[in-house]
DNA sequence: CTGAAAGCGCTTACAG
DNA sequence: CTGAAAGCGCTTACAG
């Protein structure tokens, strides 16, 4: 492997100036042709774990997300690696599956210089062991401490929801929702939803499924069951008590959709579905249901930025609010 | 930060003599409590680029896939990251999009030790930069030199869907492929289906839809107008003229369906669908179509084993054949 | 502007 | 078994 040593004595000039030239800084003309020549000829490539040694560097950042098959998690981290990559950083994968312990390890590694920043997902409490001194992005959850937050407009996204349904003639609606309640920004998706309903005399109901985890663990979950019995019982009195149905997330409008398909519910002739978050089957062609959907390339986008200035110790905002639109997937009139 | 050296000094012993606790060498009993007492009292944890800048170890593998988005792909990802968290090893992820200029920049990362081995997926010609000393663990793909394989059993898969479409009635097969021609193992699908055609003698055409890598970029691509154009001159006479087909893959299954879906061909009356990989439809509830399962999980955990055994420099199997099997997925009889 | 030298936090022969 | 010391490949004050 050749080193910075051995440039400078092909150049010969000092190790210091084979470094400043690598660096960018300011070397005579004619030291900085000499090592550039001697890089080109040689084949030299820095070591970037002895110059971490030095700097505290890495060029890693972590992407910390709960989990990786859910499509929305899996669309975040890839425009985050395409940016990161863009920047010169590469990207730490880490799938916590919810659990406390893997996060926790990665948090450690930041504060131990292992990763230069962490961008995550996280819907539990990850207080404790947030520190002001990493540099951390956190997507749809705000923290106590200056930690930057970017979200969309998820008020907004419950609105557009209720009208949707309002203005094409549902009666009784429902907000239906999973996952952890501590999910910060995303709160605001029912705030809006509910807050809409009420400005338009619209009868609203919330039911809360509790968290969601296991939906992608492995097929069948609870939460199938605990749906399709919940849906037997809104058919009681012969047809659906509600007409249209907002959900939390697209997953959990598809597990709706599918439930009240083997139900045989028509959709969205006795009710329609509006989802959230705007996922397309393989990212592609149409929308997977109707849905309110985030701008991920741009949160993802953005989230880099942010990361960047941090890492650099510049300012930066601590709330970051993207917008959403309505997207139609077929379940809506 | 506290190092080595805080340790040693609270523990009354030489920094060597930590080093090696660390590393589960022999101490004495009497410095091993000592050591370890004054790791838990002052919290400390290893300088990972430190021992890198020595050892020339990183702990850190990159997986390098074509395209994260690709479900497949990312269940695999998924897979490989719970496998190296297990056996203390991080994850670098590298979406290539199917350009040589990113797989290059990580081939040269781990030249260079800044990873310490590669699993990948590539489709296209990597051979030029793959050196028999990277640790190199493949999917799918045969490389001249002495680089492991990991794979399932295309040839069956490719029999299993013909024999599974002929016994339920289908008269004419079609075996309907994307993506890159250097897909090694994969190829073998075609062969299989083939032969086990001729066999039983059904007449059975093929069709190759080109490389694949734009599907995934944004939303519409040439593909689906090419297959919606190719299912019109089938149905010319009439009647479909294949009433049975199989997919190189679940995604251009799905591409399939939703363009016969449209043209108001009945699947699974009038032709049959079999795709191949198992996918589910955010990796849970029903198969996406009816499909030939590869055991992912499997797979990325022999592929971590592989990894990690050709990282301490032990011999390997060049090749490794995973079984697969039928799926039901509705789109077959 | 440039060179020589110290030091980042480890590991590893080498004596003792 | 243990300690002292050299060295991994860089960066960065510090002299000159």
């Amino acid at each position: 492997m050749v080193t910075i040593k051995d440039v400078a004595q092909d150049a010969g000039v000092a190790v210091g100036t084979v470094s400043k030239v690598i660096n960018g800084q300011y070397v005579s003309e004619k030291n900085r042709m000499k090592v550039e020549e001697s890089v080109r000829k040689l084949g030299y490539q820095m070591n970037f774990y002895a110059r971490g040694l030095k700097t505290r560097n890495t060029y890693t950042v972590a992407a910390i997300v709960p989990e990786i098959l859910n499509p929305f998690f899996a669309i975040w981290v890839y425009h985050i690696e395409q940016e990161l990559y863009k920047n010169g950083y590469k990207m730490l994968l880490c799938n916590t599956q919810g659990t406390v312990e893997k996060e926790e390890h990665y948090f450690r590694m930041a504060a131990q210089n292992k990763v230069d920043g962490i961008i995550c997902v996280t819907y539990r409490d990850a207080e404790p062991y947030v520190s002001e001194e990493i540099p951390l992005v956190s997507l749809d959850r705000h923290f106590e401490k200056r930690v930057s937050c970017i979200s969309s407009d998820n008020y907004l996204g419950g609105e557009l929801a209720a009208r949707k349904m309002i203005s094409t003639g549902s009666k009784s609606l429902l907000y239906l929702r999973s996952g952890s309640a501590v999910s910060g920004e995303t709160l605001k998706r029912g705030s809006g939803f509910a807050d809409c309903c009420k400005a338009n005399g619209i009868p609203c109901e919330t039911v809360d499924l509790g968290d969601d985890f296991q939906i992608f663990e492995n097929g069948s979950s609870s939460i199938d069951d605990a749906l399709c019995n919940f849906l037997i019982s809104c058919r009681r009195t012969g047809r659906m008590r509600y007409d249209g149905i907002y959900t939390s997330t697209d997953s959990l409008a598809w597990v709706l959709l599918t439930q009240m398909r083997k139900l045989g519910i028509q959709v969205p002739e006795e009710a329609q579905i509006i989802g959230h978050d705007g996922l397309r089957m393989m990212n592609r062609g149409g929308y997977m249901v109707s849905s309110i959907a985030q701008p991920v390339e741009e949160m993802a986008r953005k989230s880099v930025e942010m990361i960047l200035k941090k890492i650099r110790g510049e300012e930066t905002e601590i709330l970051t609010i993207l917008p959403v639109k309505f997207v139609d997937g077929g379940t809506t009139r």
